[in-house]
DNA sequence: GGCGCGCGCGCC
DNA sequence: GGCGCGCGCGCC
């Protein structure tokens, strides 16, 4: 499952130069290699070298490709997996039942878990066909190494938005965007694999590993590890923080943020210009005005003046001089019809 | 010392 | 979650 999941994480590119050095490192024939998909080859690792020496066999090659996020993450994944093994094989017979339970609550989509996952690559919610373009797959593993965070972070889930179709790295998939927060303050959580959503419930305490941080908003992939937090381990978020985290935050306090900065918000439109390829909503508040640019609709949601617009994941940005709210590639945008005024009177007295 | 801004709280 | 009020702090 592990080198499952570490090769679920590289492009088909990728794949080949991997299997090159696979012909050395593991004795398996080139031509059997070649036609192998990542299933086949996990298989073929496996089968060739033992599970634990495949896997180092497999962390060796990441490194020699120079790979080092996935072969960190992988590095780390196997520590895990031991002390797991360790603490199970300690306690089996005594508490078989606890160590079942421990394995339930455990994601789908983490690596750690059982060889359910491993026979249905499906459900790891990777999607293998994915053609990741070369330079973003550079950036990302920039960011691999620039951001993971391994240790488990414990925080309670305050919203979490219905998941949604959108273009990621690793292709067309399902997303959603939640709020969470520690005791002493809440951030936004992009989350890349649909699959979390039944461990973003409002209220609920999650522990969060092996996450991204991109200094104003966590990352959570399919990479990622969420598990229920023990009971009695819940974090208590204060009244003020979670009013805070719900928010829409005035346009004259958006002016002075920097570029970057995570948008959610409800907003008066009083403008819409509509161009090809993008749309310009003018939005006020009480403190100001500002634009939104909203980035390849290929389904214009009808907006009038006086409607309000719900952004989630949008970005300050600078157009020139002009700050403005921008959509990003995992943006959500919402169109809030106005209240009807009431329907003319058909008689009139 | 006065004014203004920002934050927190409470009501709707 | 929006809105409005009040309080406290910092600057002139």
């Amino acid at each position: 499952m592990l080198l499952l999941t570490g090769l679920d994480h590289i492009t088909d590119e990728e794949l080949r130069r991997f299997k090159y050095f696979a012909v050395t490192e593991f004795k398996i024939a080139r031509s059997t290699l070649n036609t192998a998909d990542r299933t086949e080859l996990a298989d073929q690792l496996i089968q060739s070298a033992g599970a634990a020496s495949a896997v180092v066999k497999a962390i060796s090659i990441f490194q020699k490709l120079n790979y080092m996020g996935i072969a960190n993450a992988l590095e780390e994944k196997k520590k895990e997996a031991e002390s797991k093994y360790m603490t199970n094989t300690k306690k089996r017979g005594t508490q078989k039942v606890e160590s079942r339970s421990k394995a339930e609550k455990c994601s789908v989509a983490s690596a750690t878990c059982s060889d359910k996952v491993f026979k249905e690559p499906s459900a790891t919610g990777v999607c293998p066909q994915a053609k990741p373009q070369k330079k973003q797959m550079v950036a990302e593993q920039e960011a691999i190494r620039e951001d993971l965070q391994r240790d488990p972070l414990a925080v309670m889930v305050l919203k979490a938005i219905n998941p949604f179709e959108c273009e990621t790295q690793e292709g067309r998939q399902e997303i959603f965007h939640a709020t969470v927060a520690t005791e002493t303050d809440f951030f936004f959580v992009k989350v890349l694999n649909a699959q979390f959503k039944d461990k973003f419930i409002p209220k609920r305490t999650i522990k969060i590993s092996n996450y991204l941080w991109h200094s104003n908003f966590m990352e959570v992939t399919s990479f990622s590890v969420v598990v229920d937090a023990e009971s009695n381990h819940e974090v208590r978020v204060p009244d003020n923080i979670i009013k805070k985290a719900g928010k829409t935050p005035k346009i004259n306090k958006l002016r002075t943020q920097p570029c970057g900065t995570i948008v959610n918000g409800l907003f008066k439109v009083q403008k819409i210009t509509e161009q090809e390829d993008r749309v310009l909503y003018g939005i006020h508040d009480g403190t100001g005005t500002m634009e939104v640019l909203v980035l390849g609709t290929q389904s214009k949601p009808k907006c009038e003046e006086g409607d309000k617009i719900r952004l989630t994941f949008f970005e300050v940005s600078k157009n020139g001089e002009k700050i403005q709210l921008k959509s990003g590639p995992c943006s959500f945008f919402k169109v809030i019809k106005a209240a009807k005024p009431k329907t003319e009177m058909k008689s009139v007295e």
